[in-house]
DNA sequence: CTGACCTGTGAAAATCCTGTGAACGCAGGG
DNA sequence: CCCTGCGTTCACAGGATTTTCACAGGTCAG
């Protein structure tokens, strides 16, 4: 029933034979990959895009272990597999222990290599965007447009750029969630917030003075102190009464993830386990 | 701040030795397992909220790929790792494209069984992204939510701060158990409390001014002189019973974390223990 | 009953966090 | 080559949150 969503590959690898019949057979599966003789520029391997990595720690050289630890720390939903000669337990170990989710040793069937490449990258888009058939979402005067990049407020476009469309297609899509800043960059840039970075907040500020200038008199980002952002469309005029009242619905166990009447957001189930 | 999640596993194996091996290690690395010598069923899985499954599909009689098959797409959310003996590549490709995420051959370290079972409960927390699948929970008249950062009672925030909330949910969810001062910074704070700290007194009082403005009537934390603190909802009008009985026995006692799962209120009965 | 310890409080002081305005660097279009 | 739009980074200001303190009130062992 997964249709198997194309997987976007690279492998670092210097081992020709190998290499070649795995492309072949990579390609011939629908993959898109790319190949490499030595280590990428974890930036490089950021704006690929990539669901998954296939790597054969001897071509990294000296600072193999540290490269793969930075990479798996930027990229937390990249699948990294290792792919390897001989290799001690004690390494393997050390290996998945920083990031690694799998670790295959050659020689190895090409088939294997691919099956194991598809298991880590299938928990990838489970919960998070599938990009999918996502019809046009309304959230209060809003309207957000997934097929056109963009939202409008009575016909009249928002104008927003591509990152803050998708940072509100994010927000918007967990409506009445509270979001921390970490999980927003992960999810709208594709790879781990620096330390200190601000972007996010700049971003949601550029968003809320398009959204005020086109709405006004509806607060949509609720800032929520020491955590991130709550989506919650909501208009003015409300003094302080029940702010918080509504967004949560007093069903007890599996939270009602709509409680709003007019919207039809799509969003993957979240309810509890 | 999320170190490493405790890993709930669930063992399916006959291989005595292998099983016992692995117990001791994955018990003094503090994660909770349970061992069983067949199939399983999903239902009792899912019950047990597992993070992780090894199994030796020898183990499962004829439908064994059926019952993984079953199994993986029943809970998606549950790392799947085959554990066995022989086996060739396309037994191999056939589980992983069953849902299996990895797949391991005996004889194989349990060291490095661990390190694959924390890799793939790693992959699987990423994948349900934002984690916080928790849904709410109800102690006394009190509503937490995790996907919320925030406390309410009928509807009404309590407006905890970040690490007012932190500190509620780690009582919370340890209903019942009286929790050292100690013992709390270090789960609250992520670092070591530094000697004669009163950051945890504190914030137990803030809580409690919160607690009792939104819910009267209701005591909630309960201090236990020279120890420290113990979360368990009561209606007020118990007069002074058996309020300080526990002390010498509540501390060490792990035996029934949690007696009840889904219960509201509860009237304890720590005392028994 | 008394002294040594603990815990509850209130408030000041120290930190941390977020909103903002603006400068910078980059890449595409004219 | 210059201009313009976009994303990133800085520094600062105003608040919100945490820590720290000094005291008062309670509890426990002798």
């Amino acid at each position: 029933m997964n249709p198997q969503q194309t997987i976007r590959l690279a492998v670092i690898d210097t081992d020709s034979g190998f290499v070649t019949v795995l492309s072949k057979r990579a390609e011939a599966a629908g993959w898109q990959l790319r190949v490499s003789a030595g280590a990428v520029p974890a930036e490089e391997l950021v704006a690929m895009k990539l669901n998954a990595l296939l790597v054969d720690p001897a071509v990294l050289g000296e600072d193999g272990w540290g490269y793969l630890e930075r990479l798996c720390e930027m990229l937390p939903d990249l699948g990294v597999v290792v792919c390897t000669g001989r290799s001690t337990v004690a390494q393997r170990v050390r290996g998945l222990r920083l990031g690694v989710d799998d670790w295959i040793t050659k020689p190895c069937h090409p088939e294997e290599a691919m099956a194991r490449i598809e298991a880590v990258s299938r928990r990838r888009r489970r919960g998070s965007h599938g990009g999918s058939e996502v019809g046009p979402v309304v959230a209060g005067e809003l309207e957000i447009r997934p097929d056109q990049f963009q939202a409008f407020v009575g016909g009249d476009s928002l104008d927003l750029t591509r990152r803050e469309f998708e940072l509100l297609q994010l927000l918007a899509g967990a409506k009445g969630q509270v979001l921390e800043r970490e999980a927003i960059y992960q999810r709208v840039w594709g790879y781990a917030m620096a330390h200190g970075d601000r972007s996010v907040d700049v971003f949601i500020r550029k968003l809320r003075q398009k959204l005020e200038k086109r709405s006004p008199g509806w607060g949509y980002i609720h800032t929520h102190f020491g955590v991130g952002y709550r989506f919650d469309p909501e208009p003015a005029g409300i003094v302080e009464e029940e702010l918080v009242a509504a967004p949560p619905s007093a069903v007890p166990p599996t939270a009602a993830p709509d409680p709003e009447p007019a919207s039809q957001v799509v969003h993957t189930s979240f309810t509890a386990g």
